[in-house]
DNA sequence: AATATATTTTAGACTAGTCTAAAAATATAT
DNA sequence: ATATATTTTTAGACTAGTCTAAAATATATT
């Protein structure tokens, strides 16, 4: 199997990809991973004479396909873990990103299967993220962020961009939970601020970067 | 906290001193981690720099109060993993030693708590252990081995003392599950062999070995 | 009590992953 | 087109944990 570490830098790769755009920089690792960029290029070096990126000095990587098979099982393995807190064990959804993160490296087929199985097979994790599937496969949400809509519109609540304890108790305090309708009564023209109606309730402020953070499918 | 490496000494330190007595020894120690002497004297001058044992040179080693209290926070994970996994995920008691010893290192009060309430908090483990309580008690349980009892004693099945899976596997083929019923019909001289009648129903017969890894409360 | 044997420790080396400082390559600006 | 700045890589060193081989200590045998 893969050390830990190879397995947090995979992740980090397939992440960075996802939300960046094609290549991932050496120095763009250092950052994600908290490390320096010399230690990085000694990783990547490693994870090209396994062959799980594609790399080229100086060149910046992309993973292999057996590279993003790893990544996106851990992935299904800490979206599976972080439902399991939050369904079974009554973790709220801003406590449950350190556990998991340690969780999701635990080595077994059959557990995570029999994890699966016991929450009835999810599609989507408490954040609204989108569960690999075991051989590799992720359907990708037609979501997008809030900040996108125009006046009028209406919208459920899908997911979020950030992930942050601070931000998703933010959301939990303003009432804005997934599955919520939100219809967009205001735009500010001056800083892009909208106002939104809850669940054709509550009227609420929000800031442009908050609604950017929120990710919607329209109605 | 303490790594990975550094609790699965303190563990091993621990469970030796439970069976064989007073202090351990450089070899046990190596022997039951499968390592080399060297490398464990190494650990145990870095485990004693920390005052987690009571070592001195040649004199073997025990643990201090805090470092049993990290041994049986350990032991207490590791239990209450394998009861979840037996209990909610439908794994055989012989199928779950792996995955706990992984799971038992799993850094999280909230996780551990809740998985003990989520359990409706278990005073043994599937194979009969008792599971330590969360401030470091041990009830140790008043079992004793069914190689010490005589002929026609009635005494019910609480543990095993082997935890390998051929073992287990052996007792679910015999039809010897905890709880049930097993009364003594007659020992044979010889080898010391016994023929046994469980839940008043089945005779078998059963080796001097196997006995004495059967463990039992007279009834 | 002296010697032989077994156990334990030390010394020095190795791997994985990390670091700093310096060198090399690439990108940007004049 | 060349100089400057930025990014990336290399070189060498450090820690945790491991190893082998040799030295030190303890135990057993006569």
């Amino acid at each position: 199997m893969h050390s830990f570490t190879e397995e947090n830098y995979l992740k980090a790769i397939y992440k960075l990809i996802e939300q960046e755009g094609d290549v991932v920089t050496t120095n763009a690792l250092a950052e994600r991973m908290s490390t320096k960029a010399a230690s990085v290029t000694d990783m990547l070096k490693k994870l090209s004479d396994k062959k799980l990126i594609n790399y080229q000095k100086y060149q910046g990587v992309t993973l292999t396909t057996k590279g993003e098979k790893v990544a996106l099982n851990i992935i299904r393995k800490h979206r599976l873990w972080e439902m399991f807190l939050v369904e079974k064990l009554d973790f709220k959804w801003d406590e449950v990103h350190d556990v998991a993160e340690q969780l999701e490296h635990i080595n077994s087929d059959k557990l995570i299967e029999q994890i699966d199985k016991f929450l009835n097979f999810p599609k989507v994790d408490p954040h609204g993220d989108p569960i690999p599937t075991a051989n590799g496969k992720l359907i990708s949400s037609k979501s997008q962020v809030l900040s996108k809509f125009k006046k009028n519109d209406v919208s459920i609540m899908t997911g979020v961009v950030d992930h942050s304890a601070a931000f998703l108790q933010f959301l939990d305090k303003s009432g804005l939970v997934l599955g919520n309708e939100i219809k967009i009564k205001d735009i500010v023209e001056f800083d892009r601020s909208l106002q939104i109606i809850v669940n054709k309730k509550d009227t609420l402020f929000i800031s442009n970067d908050v609604a950017k953070n929120i990710l919607v499918i329209k109605k």
